[in-house]
DNA sequence: TTTAGCCTCCTTCCATCGTCAAGATTATCG
DNA sequence: CGATAATCTTGACGATGGAAGGAGGCTAAA
């Protein structure tokens, strides 16, 4: 063993080195090329070290997402912020954060939003998500100063969802903007969180 | 082995075999639990038979996607006809037809759209998808009358594959309507997608 | 300070996996 | 009929996730 001699039999906070290699990992081999051990290398432990901070690899894995989705709803709000108080505008502000961490972590995105990572602290951050997504939804309709049914508004809700969701997942599967610069392919994404916005307020104006 | 006497050591048509087990195999186990020689023993053949008919797993995974892509293709065109001859009501009809089948094929539908199964001949099968999208979106551009720049033709497809794909997204990933109805689902998938193609076509007359 | 108990980590073991190599069996075609 | 190719089986290798039990180090009570 090169392990460093700083450390002795303890590592002191082997969850953590797990997480942060795992997070790395995850990235370089995609989430079928995730591997425990490989992960407990990394961390510069034996395999079966991970066992005693997460009970199976699964759980490794639903410990990613959960915090992919507090990394998530920061990015979003974030740019919230900084796009402004505006309603249409702050709606696109959680579009463009949204986007931003899921072309920064594409394997943790994909991992956070597929099925097998289902669990209920998991499902947590995905509410929390959907809440800053309807509130700015709600907000853009009411500055639209008309009334609009329950229904329209819940409708409203799962467009403007689909529509950002929809094109960073497209990107991210190589079907939107193959060799397209990075640059030119934000201005696409903007363009489709612009269409989704405007919708967005005019289904509340009429 | 209980396998039928009428077949002796030679399978006849293993290939298809193959490729039958494994697409319900993929449906029941999710791509993580996909196994090759699971997937073998089902067609009643040794484990390593397989490997005469598809190089690795991943030429298998592969070739599941291809056929995706074709029935894909058929269930948004059968759609599209269905739903008659306006442009607009093309558009959903595409839209429809791409949920139903995602819908009826929730794994094969994630498979096929993994940056993993990425090769040359499932991109094709994507790249098809994409023509029949980009012809409907032009046909919804072209019925309101006004020209429209090349760009903002393109931003209007990117915008309606984006609605539609992420739509259903969400809800394979179980984001979208819970514990809603089966019909419910249904109506919400149907008002996005006519959101969306309203946004196509109003794009298109300004 | 000593010591008992607990937490952390290691080693070993097992079943399973994908893939490869070699042998057995069948089909095909000259 | 006989040889060659295609197909399938058996067996093996390295790697994986997980379980079991032992060893090392920390902490708190005595």
């Amino acid at each position: 063993m090169n392990r460093p001699k700083t450390r002795g039999y303890h590592h002191g906070d082997l969850r953590e080195a797990l997480v942060a290699s795992g997070r790395k990992l995850l990235e370089e081999k995609g989430v079928r090329g995730f591997t425990l051990r490989e992960c407990a290398r990394r961390a510069e432990v034996s395999h079966a070290a991970p066992a005693h901070h997460f009970a199976s690899m699964d759980d490794l894995l639903a410990e990613l997402a959960q915090r992919g989705f507090k990394e998530l709803s920061a990015s979003m709000t974030t740019e919230a912020e900084r796009a402004g108080g505006e309603a249409t505008a702050q709606l696109v502000g959680l579009g463009v954060g949204y986007m931003a961490f899921a072309a920064a972590n594409p394997v943790l995105f994909q991992l956070m939003f597929s099925r097998e990572a289902n669990r209920l602290e998991v499902a947590e951050g995905a509410a929390e998500i959907r809440r800053l997504q309807a509130a700015a939804v709600d907000a853009a309709l009411q500055s639209a100063d008309t009334q609009v049914s329950g229904e329209v508004r819940q409708r409203m809700r799962d467009f403007a969802w689909a529509t950002m969701h929809g094109f960073i997942t497209l990107v991210l599967e190589g079907e939107i903007g193959g060799r397209d610069s990075s640059r030119g392919l934000k201005a696409r994404g903007l363009a489709a969180l612009a269409a989704m916005a405007e919708t967005v307020v005019r289904s509340g104006s009429r």
